[in-house]
DNA sequence: ACATTAAGTGATT
DNA sequence: AATCACTTAATGT
């Protein structure tokens, strides 16, 4: 466990904080498709993502849902830090895009971390600005672009996140992430094809510029 | 060979 | 850009 740490935060947290985390927090593999946080959840646990990739939705009461952003290693819900403290619930759904390792750390130590680690303070800071920031990106896709763009830097952004030009999914599963049709997504795929960027092929499709 | 699921298409709003 | 209604293609059993 210290191991996995150290490969990601070696250089971003203090000695004792390592320590600490590799002591009290809980280790766990998340497979791939497996939920990691559902709305309504109450939180256990401040998620640290070692290894993978975790999709962030949200969901409205019709059960419509939308990709907020992806998390990647070294990554943490900010969000779930301030409902972790007032126990508030979770309003998002987070499932793991691959085969992920997080570190559940526990809420009764996050707290007093904040006040006793520099770096622990700088991390849950960052976070909430790479957070935020994240999501001020979605809502100027949803305001500013077209549908054809969204779904250019949606398959963009996963080709990041999953660090593989290929992309294991069908039609229909992007429609449900950007809140379209399906039709739609297929008509725009092969424009994007027809322009050269992308090859579509069944369940697959291939980036080629990004 | 048949059923199921993914993807393509034309027309309509 | 969404929806409908239908076709065609690929895949599993």
């Amino acid at each position: 466990m210290r191991e996995k740490l150290n490969a990601f935060f070696k250089y971003v947290f203090e000695e004792e904080l390592l320590d600490e985390i590799a002591q009290l927090g809980i280790y766990k593999e998340v497979k791939k498709g497996e939920l990691l946080i559902d709305v309504d959840q109450r939180i256990e646990g401040i998620p640290l993502l070692l290894s993978g990739a975790i999709k962030v939705l949200r969901e409205d009461k019709n059960g419509d849902e939308m990709v907020l952003y992806f998390l990647e290693r070294g990554d943490t819900c900010a969000g779930s830090f301030a409902n972790a403290l007032s126990h508030r619930k979770c309003g998002v759904r987070g499932i793991a895009e691959k085969d992920s390792e997080v570190v559940l750390l526990p809420i009764d130590k996050i707290d007093s971390w904040m006040v006793r680690y520099k770096s622990w303070r700088d991390f849950i800071i960052n976070s909430y600005d790479d957070r935020l920031n994240e999501i001020f990106e979605t809502i100027d896709a949803l305001a500013f672009m077209k549908m054809n763009q969204r779904l250019y830097k949606y398959l963009t952004d996963k080709v990041q996140v999953m660090r593989d030009t290929y992309i294991n999914t069908t039609h229909q599963d992007i429609a449900y992430d950007l809140h379209t049709s399906r039709v739609v997504v297929s008509r725009l795929l092969k424009e994007l094809e027809s322009e050269g960027k992308i090859k579509v092929m069944r369940n697959k499709i291939e980036v080629l510029k990004f």
